[in-house]
DNA sequence: ATTAATATTTAGACAAATCTAAAAATTAAT
DNA sequence: ATTAATTTTTAGATTTGTCTAAATATTAAT
């Protein structure tokens, strides 16, 4: 596996919701910043090593085999995403790049023993869940903090939007990963809300709120 | 800097003493395991980005700006190094293959926090110096075994040759890095030795002397 | 000081991953 | 059901790092 190729491999699957569905070449021309020429001839040795699906003119579809490379590919990106954010203290909208280069390194007992220095986390700081050794995907036990209604609470546990502006904006407004939540009420007006986090008043609108993953503290 | 460029400066470090002395292209080959072409062809590319000075037929010399980029690459390697058997628990014989892709990561935040993580190690497993952000490389307080007399102490702190099947006799002869060594008396006839390591009794051969460092307790 | 041996460079080719421009297939629109 | 618009593929070129084989320079040996 060549550096390329996983991360095609990689922007296949995100863009195929997990190998469900099929993608179009340019779709993932789009999302790789290439040209569909480069796609289709990448596309055709992945084809080759039957880590895809591929009928001419009919997009791709990630193989069994494409998927668990995938899902390994995935395992690392958030393992190292953890590290660097509880280990090295980065913020959680620097992590990425990173981490983009530590997924290609290939060693599997440096994941393994990485997995096990962090304890063996199920979720990378931006809420995402981490592919285990075995592929198996934990469910997010989560909800949008924009779901929520007045008196609940919750832990703020994740991000929908992981743009790097977004993420600036929280680390601004002190919004931080693991904040105590607890909604005081919504207006009806634009549907923000009215917030108390670690304690602090805070108001916040509702594009905010459907980018922000809530674990619900049961009353 | 491409991964490829990064290897050629610090094989060239390497082979001419931190830059020191210059390097006959054919002595790059055999260490990188390439043509001579090759090395012709890229010391070309490094002499035009001004790494390294280069007349033809008379071998390569690093310029200041080769040295402070292969110290860059060197202290990268090594703290990485100092992560894995600190943190990860690897042996020391197997950091080196994983450190080699590590050492390519691009992040300065990356590096400088993990030196802090690690808390600014001077030395790395195989009991090398690690450059300091500035490229100020700490001297060796260190001295061979071979080196020593009778009732002299230490503690074994560092390999010379740091082969694989080297470092692999170690681990097998229960030698590790941090142990107390104490010689007894050394054979007239070959000069092997009678120490104690970690006060049970060994025999060892002058080749394996000659091969590991000791940091000397005071008596 | 030639000649032989060795080291180094040049010339030309190749694989990987990309690109541009043109051709072909698919889909959407009338 | 044609035509137009869009998507995808093909063909051919480019860059990087490598190779082999041949040519050239340097060094060592007589």
């Amino acid at each position: 596996m060549t550096r390329s190729e996983e991360n095609y491999i990689k922007a296949i699957y995100h863009l195929s919701g997990g190998g469900m569905h099929s993608v179009p070449t340019n779709a993932i021309a789009t999302q790789m910043d290439t040209q569909p020429s480069s796609v289709t001839d990448m596309i055709k040795k992945l084809s080759d090593k039957e880590y895809v699906h591929y009928k001419k003119y009919r997009g791709v579809h990630l193989s069994e085999k494409g998927i668990n490379t995938a899902l390994t590919i995935i395992r690392k990106h958030r393992l190292w995403e953890v590290f660097l954010a509880d280990k090295l203290d980065f913020n959680w909208d620097e992590v990425h790049d990173v981490a983009e280069q530590l997924e290609h390194i290939k060693s599997e007992k440096l994941i393994d023993k990485l997995d096990e220095f962090l304890d063996f986390p199920k979720y990378d700081p931006h809420g995402d869940p981490i592919p285990g050794k075995n592929g198996e995907l934990a469910q997010r036990s989560l909800q949008l903090l924009s779901a929520m209604k007045p008196e609940e609470e919750g832990i703020c546990v994740g991000v929908k939007d992981s743009s790097v502006s977004f993420l600036k904006f929280l680390d601004k407004h002190n919004i931080a990963l693991g904040d105590h939540i607890k909604i005081l009420d919504v207006e009806e007006f634009d549907e923000s809300l009215n917030i108390l986090i670690e304690s602090k008043k805070l108001h916040i609108s509702k594009r905010i709120a459907t980018n922000l993953f809530i674990k619900p503290i049961p009353a």
